[in-house]
RNA sequence: UGACCCGUAGUGUAAUUGGCAACACGUCUGAUUUUGGUUCAGAAGAGUCCAGGUUCGAGCCCUGGCGGGUCAACCA
């Protein structure tokens, strides 16, 4: 026993650098901000699926909240009801309950605010602090100037608080058509944030609300609504994209409004995530949807968290991958390789490993009986020994892979060529006496025999062999149908071309529909199961499955240092 | 031409109060392996956008450039 001072645990933890937001979060911890509160919110606009992008944000969200014992609430950003639709809602409820959180009971819309925005509304009327303009948009967006112009001042803009006041509530009475009116704050056309130009906070749209029905005549704009919301609900850290980085004034400007004692939220911005070879923009996915591109938003080659679901991607899959990139304000273009590095270390140690012939070639093992069915062990996943073992069956003719194969292999080709020995998975090491082709010059058929003493696990033979295949007996064997993806995109930078439209880069061959040979114990799978495919890939079952026919969908292929070689 | 934000190996992130530029992916070796997977060992690769300044000492601070991004919706 010692009584040298030993490491403080704290101080160890301290070590770990935190991303620039946590270390704002535990700053204001320390000072006290908010008596020591940390509430986040994820606020999405129920206007299309979630994807992987929404993913970064969610996870900082919801991550900053466990990590420091706050909330986090979800809040449905619902103030165009033009674009909103319900549908949605259950979507995305869905994807962030699929990454692993939950929002309790704080299921919140800014729609449930919409009395309070508009009272607030009223009193920066008589406040002197916002006005009804009557000029149509044309007019307003031309005296807003440009971001090196100043703008120049409504006519509108010196109404008396009385008239504003009376305009504003018959413009939510429904007596005037949308567009023939908005109500502006007053703030400085001059500002040299665009922001800052007197912005519109209120616009008249006759179109029913997805949840207040008729109610409303006059909506919010998202910067009249957002950062109210957030003071509404005590939120303390409001953390969004960079592109939010110009309206934190008007945020700040409009808290400064509502604050009646200590608290006020704190709008941090960080950078989006952007992958090379993939568009992110709601509008090009939806694009590629209608244009029949893909097959819909949860499409295996979608960045939506639905068809990076169907993909086989998992939820820690995908917080890994977030958290390696990070969170910084760099308008980062983060390596596809980094995702598919974290999905690979995932599943290599959750999936079982499983038979599976993509490509299949026949063999005839010529000295093993006919008619006899063997039912060999075979090791779930080395990676785990928990997962246990099962048998498959081995017979007298089995299907290979046929690039396992070569007529005339260059010398360090470990598989199989004329006269070549290589072992079976879980079975015999085989020789290769002969091989068959068609008037085509085709190889359809090898002829091998089998070295009896040679079975796994019992191997008396001596030999030692380089190669090991995959095989699957082909009198078990369960034809599938197997998707093999490749990247949607055959450019890294789409963004990179200015002139050139997004799809022009469209690969034509980001989907292969092959049929192979799967061991008969895969019937017993059910939709999303994963599984590695041993020396091909990670595959899961699509729900496309039926009981007549099983659908794979290829999630990522292994790592392949052979083919490099080459 | 305005305001704001950002510039660290190929990519993405680190670097205590200024103190030998580190980690991951990727790339390349080698070992192990009944998956050419995994694992293990190792290598190459930046002198921190540029130029000044402060300092014993600057990736960190200051000034000026250069480069990139964002902002001119009655979208969010």
């Amino acid at each position: 026993m010692s009584d040298k001072p030993k490491e403080n645990k704290n101080v160890t933890n301290e070590r770990k650098s935190l991303n620039f937001i946590h270390t704002i979060v535990e700053q204001d911890l320390r000072e006290g901000k908010n008596s020591s509160r940390i509430h986040t919110r994820f606020p999405p606009e129920p206007n299309g699926y979630l994807h992987i992008g929404h993913a970064k944000a969610i996870q900082i969200d919801f991550g900053t909240a466990e990590k420091y014992g706050g909330k986090c609430n979800l809040r449905f950003d619902d103030t165009n009801p033009v674009k909103e639709e319900v549908e949605y809602i259950d979507s995305i409820k869905a994807d962030i309950h699929w990454l692993g959180y939950d929002w309790e009971e704080r299921e919140f819309y800014a729609s449930d605010y919409f009395g309070r925005l508009y009272d607030f509304a009223l009193d920066l009327i008589k406040n002197g602090l916002a006005y009804v303009d009557d000029q149509p948009s044309e007019i307003i967006a031309v005296q807003k100037g440009t971001p090196s112009v100043p703008g120049t001042v409504s006519p509108y803009r010196n109404r008396s608080a009385g008239e504003n006041l009376d305009l504003f509530q018959r413009m939510n009475a429904g007596e005037f058509p949308e567009g023939s009116r908005v109500l502006r704050a007053k703030i400085d056309m001059a500002s040299p944030n665009m922001h800052m130009r007197d912005p519109v906070i209120y616009r008249i749209i006759n179109h029913p609300h997805h949840r207040t029905g008729n109610t409303w005549k006059v909506y919010p704009m998202y910067d009249f609504a957002h950062g109210q919301c957030d003071y509404f609900e005590g939120i303390t850290h409001s953390l969004c994209t960079l592109e939010f980085e110009v309206h934190r004034p008007l945020y700040d400007w409009f808290i400064d409004q509502l604050m009646t004692d200590e608290y006020r939220p704190r709008q941090i911005e960080f950078n989006r995530l952007n992958l090379t070879y993939t568009v992110m923009s709601k509008r090009k996915l939806l694009q590629m949807v209608r244009n029949g591109v893909v097959k819909g938003w949860d499409d295996p080659r979608m960045p939506t968290l639905c068809g990076l679901k169907r993909r086989g991607y998992t939820p820690d899959s995908i917080k890994k991958f977030i958290n390696s990139i990070g969170y910084t304000k760099f308008e980062a273009l983060n390596d596809f390789s980094l995702l598919e590095f974290a999905v690979r270390e995932d599943l290599n140690k959750k999936a079982p490993r499983v038979m599976a012939v993509l490509d299949p070639l026949k063999v005839v093992i010529t000295n093993y009986p006919e008619g006899r069915t063997e039912q060999l062990e075979t090791i779930n996943n080395p990676e785990d020994p928990s997962m246990g073992s099962r048998n498959i069956p081995f017979s007298r003719e089995v299907y290979i892979e046929r690039s396992d194969f070569m007529e005339d292999p260059p010398k360090k080709f470990f598989r199989l060529g004329p006269g070549t020995e290589v072992r079976l998975k879980s079975a015999y090491i085989i020789k290769c006496e002969d091989y068959l082709k068609d008037k085509n010059g085709n190889i359809i058929e090898l002829h091998c025999t089998y070295d009896e003493n040679s079975r796994s696990g019992a191997d008396t033979s001596g030999k030692k062999v380089k190669g090991t295949l995959h095989w699957v007996s082909v009198l078990h064997a369960v034809r599938s149908e197997i998707r093999l993806y490749d990247r949607l995109f055959m450019d890294p930078e789409l963004d990179g071309h200015k002139e050139r439209d997004f799809m022009e880069f469209i690969n034509p061959d980001s989907l292969k529909v092959i049929e192979g040979f799967v061991e008969p114990g895969l019937a017993e799978a059910k939709p999303f199961d994963h599984y590695q495919f041993q020396r091909t890939g990670y595959f899961n079952l699509d729900p496309d499955s039926s009981r007549e026919k099983l659908v794979f969908n290829r999630t990522v292929p292994l790592r392949d240092t052979w083919s490099k070689k080459k």
